[in-house]
DNA sequence: CGGGGAATTGAGAGGGATCAAAAAGGGTGG
DNA sequence: CCACCCTTTTTGATCCCTCTCAATTCCCCG
């Protein structure tokens, strides 16, 4: 329950986030209002809330989504530790999606002003705003060419790959679990793969199936061999593989990033 | 082909965009590179292209995309007078999107750290940008909505009321077409509903169908009387049941927005 | 008048959706 | 430690919305 000073944050230690100067950093501590841990299935905010407050994600895992008024359900993405929640609120005519939390999270709590703040006492974090926001939106644009072009298969494969990565990226360095699935014992965290903590109905949303033909599509790409899903950790036993099927071809580490 | 002063702009004098410090429009002006027409086909921006400039459409439309290897084109948006193009690009370590000009079109050019100028010298401006792209993101969120969870009908008629909106907010004030379809005589200008430059095809690209079931679907839909398009041109004939049928509820006018 | 890109149409195939149950798990109160 | 309840995972059968493939017909232009 103890509060983290942002120039102490864990997360920063990561190779995956951007230095931040330390007077970026005094101000982003003096605009925190608060530090928070939530329970899985806390709304952090609901379709067509206003004046949401923003949130940066410290730990655990959530989802953005929209529904129909029948029920029907778009996952648009999903936000792990260091996104930043809650930007795009309001910015539009259109109505806005809801946050929810998939597992126990924690979390740094801003008052909406916050983002102006930021933006007039330190433009370089402004500009860092807005690169968090357009990299956001980059992974938006790659869900919906897989959800418009591609076929059930290849939508299960590219999601798998793309938050393997996303969790990966998040291990502390050296960590464990390699790519190959094989355990490595002499290593500290001996846990093979990432942290995989969605529910098949949660994917099924987000992929724009139903369900039954998501479990099946998942067996079928499972038996093989390509990828294990067990107890909550996804661990991918053939990369390359996963890779070709979903027409993938990135690199492997993801570029560097702000954290606000 | 003379070029256009920033505070002369002709779409700013639209109520659509918000009003800008002159001090802002100086900074803009002497960041502008250039001011070009391109004909329709342009590619503004390729499909994995670095280090891409940055635009400001102020006459005509264009569309950013992706593809799968095998050809396979998704539509992400489509973008009208007043988008600004290319901020996503390099933020990201996903492929990037192609950008394309669907008409004939005018546009300011810029370079990319006009982008970070932007921020530095007038935060005022660097927020409007961050407001630009969490704007256009949640374009993107409403689209990924439609084509993971409405049927062809349903995104059909989606499609055609957003970007009906759109378009109609870039009419000159009082201008013509009225929704109904009722030709107005009185009016100054006398052609009815807004200009929809679109082919079939880029309209199937978009919705993440085959060009076959999108004609059928939109003829099914226009034999109900719900609209019509020829000549590059769209009427909403009944806006209220077209609203109902994509299960969309937004009251009218979009909210004002700013224009780099 | 010839040519090429759009718009139309129709027949047939198939990937996913639906619907319905049954089997697993996981907590929890007794 | 067990019975019970609720959520999640599995499976099977059947249906139908969309895709594919293949022509035609339009329409704009040189």
């Amino acid at each position: 329950m103890s509060t983290t000073a942002c120039n102490a944050c864990p997360l920063r230690a990561l190779p995956l986030f951007v230095e931040h100067e330390g007077a970026d950093l005094a101000l982003v501590q003096s605009l925190k209002r608060r530090e928070v841990t939530w329970p899985a299935g806390t709304a952090l905010i609901h379709e067509g809330q206003a004046d949401t407050p923003l949130f940066t994600l410290l730990q655990g895992w959530a989802f953005r989504y929209k529904t129909l008024s029948d029920g029907r359900r778009q996952i648009l993405n999903f936000l792990l530790a260091g996104d930043l929640i809650g930007v795009q609120q309001k910015m539009s005519d259109s109505a806005a999606h809801g946050v929810t939390l998939l597992t126990d999270a924690r979390l740094c709590v801003f008052d909406r002003d916050a983002l102006w703040a930021l933006h007039r006492e330190r433009p370089t974090l402004g500009f860092r705003v807005t690169w968090l926001v357009a990299h956001e939106e980059s992974l938006v644009d790659d869900h919906l060419l897989s959800i418009g072009r591609r076929s059930a298969e290849e939508r299960v494969a590219t999601a798998l790959v793309l938050l393997y990565k996303r969790a990966a990226a998040l291990r502390p360095a050296g960590g464990a679990g390699a790519a190959t699935g094989a355990p490595s014992d002499a290593e500290p965290d001996t846990t093979p793969g990432v942290p995989f903590p969605l529910t098949q109905q949660h994917l099924a949303d987000a992929l724009g199936l139903s369900l039954a033909h998501t479990h099946k599509t998942l067996r079928r790409i499972e038996q093989r061999g390509l990828f294990r899903w067990r107890d909550e950790r996804l661990v991918l036993l053939d990369p390359k593989a996963l890779a070709r099927l979903a027409d993938l071809y990135g690199d492997g580490k993801p570029a560097p990033r702000p954290l606000i």
